[in-house]
DNA sequence: TATATAATGATTATCGATTTTTATTTACCC
DNA sequence: GGGTAAATAAAAATCGATAATCATTATATA
């Protein structure tokens, strides 16, 4: 993690430190994917012990971002187009199911947060690219947030991750991304709102695969 | 675990004996859902040290079935009917769709695999009722196992797993499960290697969300 | 020269002890 | 007596060192 400027920064467990940290260089690509993750060159990156380590790549286990090879350590999960495409289907299905249970039960509440996730979404697109990546799944996550289903939305997260990590490992172009995204997502935001699941959810399959099929072709594995 | 006789098992790491033996006595309720885990306690219990225990605690996280409270230790995760209604209308949709899949992609070798895992789950059931949880997992396993779709299957084993844990929580009926719960997988048996999807997954969901309301009226929580 | 076997080096897995944090009790003041 | 704060106890998190395991290279043998 970079907690270069800690000042205020919140005072934490090592293994959460290690945990955000090597999450965050797995899903950059920083570590990269089937690349073998050693211990010791670890600890010494992150500067803390083996201890912390190795339960923060236990729990990267759970987000199929580290495979554990019983008695020869960890590496970073692989990446292939079959696991990109597989991701994508899954995605479209459950966030298709996720939301449609979260319009089902749209409460006044729910919308409010959806409508703030998205104004946040757009504000830090112009303002502070830094931190769209984390209001874009602030958006996305919110979207789905009224499910009454939180496995289905712990599995829609994951999902999501994995794909963020295939976004990184696109050949970066912005031009494209910032066109039409930004009207897709408007067009979420209006039906989701509008309490319309059909075009709701028809936008955000849209939204998808469209980004999939870019990032298909522009991906360098 | 109980290697009490270990006599030709096989050497294995003691995190993994003890991921093994922690997720058994979640699952079986030995550990009861809610409680506290405190490392020292299952340090003794498992006759092993603290280092491999908070490794398996980490990774039995993945499969929801402990929760980590971060400077605050471990607990088995929680259950509730909410939260068992939630991992069966999950499990109805999720094992529908790799079923279709399975199917739609179907091959002799799968074919002969789920017979065969059918077979076994028939002889477990009569002569070797220890080893019939494990060979009913597998027969279910086996149906979805041509999906395609790793991520998927893998969902579906973690939620057939908290349904478990919902069935040792229920009052024991043999009577009730032995009767027509063999007639039930006869019947997708019979579907799914017939291709019949929308037979299978109609004989699936009758299977799960029947034994579910049994499950739900006799659970004791 | 190819294959099997033994020695070496690197790395993981595990232990035991220490530090840090949280939970509980006790004492104190208003 | 009720509530707050210090002191104590319990537990979790972390460290440093050791043991077990795996990968690699060198050596012997057919």
């Amino acid at each position: 993690m970079n907690m270069s400027d800690d000042t205020g920064g919140k005072e934490t467990s090592a293994t959460l430190s290690a945990y955000l940290a090597l999450r965050e260089m797995i899903l950059t690509g920083a570590l990269a994917a089937g690349h073998k993750l050693k211990i010791e060159d670890l600890r010494a990156i992150l500067d803390t012990g083996a201890s912390p380590v190795r339960e923060a790549l236990s729990l990267l286990t759970s987000d199929m971002l580290v495979e554990r090879l019983d008695q020869r350590g960890f590496r970073a999960a692989p990446v292939s187009h079959a696991n990109f495409r597989e991701i994508l289907t899954l995605r479209c299905t459950l966030e298709d199911l996720a939301l449609r249970q979260s319009i089902a039960a749209a409460t006044p509440a729910w919308e409010e947060n959806v409508v703030l996730a998205h104004h946040r979404m757009k504000k830090a697109a112009v303002n502070d690219a830094a931190t769209f990546e984390g209001a874009h799944k602030a958006f996305h996550m919110a979207l789905l947030s009224n499910s009454g289903s939180p496995v289905l939305e712990r599995y829609c997260a994951q999902l999501y991750d994995l794909n963020i990590r295939y976004r990184n490992l696109a050949a970066h172009d912005d031009a494209y991304d910032e066109r039409d995204v930004s009207a897709e997502h408007d067009a979420i935001l209006d039906a989701a709102v509008g309490l319309d699941a059909a075009r709701a959810c028809a936008s955000l399959q849209r939204h998808y695969r469209v980004t999939g099929e870019y990032l298909s072709r522009s991906m360098d594995i």
